[in-house]
DNA sequence: ATCAGCATGTAAGGCGTTACATGATTCA
DNA sequence: TGAATCATGTAACGCCTTACATGCTGAT
C-alpha cells in the first residue's frame, strides 16, 4: 500500500545529473519525458518537501553575494529559487529503482474505448474519433523528429544515447499508430 | 473538477450490448479491454450504484421461479447476482461521450523511465529493464494474435470489426515495441 | 501598462488501488 | 476437504489534478 509514488524516481533521476529548482523539474519532464510520463506541480513540491525530509535529496545553500550562477538563489531578481541537489541516500535510491526490473506500464487510451463501443454510433462518429486522435499524433511525431535528428549527432554520449532511446520508442509507436489510423479508416469507410 | 470518471462509459457501453452483472463487467474489461483500459471491483460496484441513482443504468427484476436463464437473479444457487441493464438516459449518455472528440489518452510506462535514466546505472541493467519488457509485450502479443484470427471470420458483424480493430491496435504497436526492443538493445550492446 | 515567464506553494476533491469481509457452488 | 470460481461490497489510503493564492522581472 506504500510507496508507489513515481513521481520521487523522476526528481531523482533529474536530479542525478544537475540541481534543479521544482519548476525546473517540472519543464523538463514536459519537455523531455511528456511522451511517456507527466507531472503536476500540485504532485512536484510536496514531494520535494517529504524526500528532504527523508534525506533524499538537500536544498543547496544559498549564496548571498552578487554572482547569479546556475544553482544559487538569485537575491534580489525575480521570485526566491530553491535549488535541490541529489544525497548520496537519494542516488542509492534511484540505483535500487533501476536495477529491480518490475515495471508498471499503463497505457488508458480514450480513443481506444470510443473505438471499441463505436457500434452505438454511426461509423463516421467512429472515423471522427480517429482523425482527432491522428491529428494529435502527427504533431507529437513531428516534435520527436527534431528531438531525435539533434540527438543522432550525439550518440557517442551516454547521456544523450538514453534520450535518444526514449524518443526512438515514441517515434516509432507514433508512426505504428499512424499506420493504424489509416488502415482503421478506410475500413470503416469502405 | 466533476465527472472525468471514464469507468461510467466502459459500464454503459459494455451494458448497451447486454444485460451484466459487475462481476461480468469486470471480467468483460480484463479479457477484452485490457489493452488499453483497466478496472478493479474497487471503481465497479460503486459506479455501478451511483450511476443507478443517475438513472443511467437499472436492476433487471429478478424472476422468482424455477428457470435460471442469463440475466436473472438464480435464487438457490451461488451467491446473489445483480443484472444491470441500461437505460434511456444511459444510452443518451454513452451516445454523447462517443461523439464528442476529445479523449484524454495517456500513456505512464516505467520502462522508458529507467531507460531514460539509464545513465545512473550500467549499459546491462538498462538491456535487462529492456528485456522484461520486451518478454512482457510477446506474451500479449501472441494472446491480441489469437483473438485476431477469430475476429478476423466475422469482419462483416460491426461489433467484431470495432474490437478487430482495437485487437489489431495492440497487435501493431507491439509489433512496434518489439522492434525497438531489439534495435535498443543492440545499440546499448554495441 | 500589461502580459508572459519565472517561481513556490496549498486546498479540495476525484479517482483508483489493495485488502478485507463474506459466502455459495462445483469439481477434484 | 479444499481449491477455484462466482459474486457483492466496504474501508483505508494513496496519488494526482485543478484551481487558487501570491508576487517578481523583463519585454512589448
Amino acid at each position: 500500500m506504500a510507496k508507489d509514488r513515481k513521481i520521487d524516481m523522476v526528481i531523482l533521476g533529474l536530479l542525478s545529473h544537475e540541481d534543479m529548482t521544482g519548476y525546473d523539474i517540472k519543464k523538463r519532464i514536459d519537455n523531455h519525458l511528456r511522451f511517456f510520463w507527466k507531472g503536476s506541480f500540485g504532485s512536484i513540491y510536496p514531494a520535494l518537501a517529504e524526500m528532504e525530509k527523508e534525506d533524499l535529496i538537500r536544498k543547496t545553500i544559498p549564496k548571498r553575494q552578487p554572482a547569479v550562477k546556475a544553482g544559487e538563489v538569485a537575491f534580489g531578481s525575480g521570485r526566491e529559487r530553491i535549488v535541490y541537489k541529489i544525497t548520496a541516500t537519494g542516488r542509492e535510491a534511484l540505483s535500487t529503482w533501476l536495477t529491480d526490473t518490475k515495471a508498471s506500464n499503463d497505457l488508458r487510451y480514450e480513443t481506444l474505448l470510443k473505438i471499441f463501443f463505436g457500434g452505438a454510433a454511426d461509423r463516421e462518429t467512429a472515423i471522427a474519433n480517429i482523425s482527432v486522435f491522428e491529428e494529435q499524433v502527427r504533431s507529437d511525431l513531428m516534435l520527436l523528429k527534431i528531438y531525435r535528428s539533434d540527438l543522432e549527432k550525439h550518440l557517442d554520449n551516454d547521456d544523450h544515447l538514453y534520450f535518444y532511446l526514449t524518443v526512438s520508442f515514441g517515434i516509432d509507436t507514433y508512426e505504428a499508430y499512424l499506420r493504424w489510423c489509416k488502415n482503421a479508416k478506410e475500413k470503416l469507410a469502405g
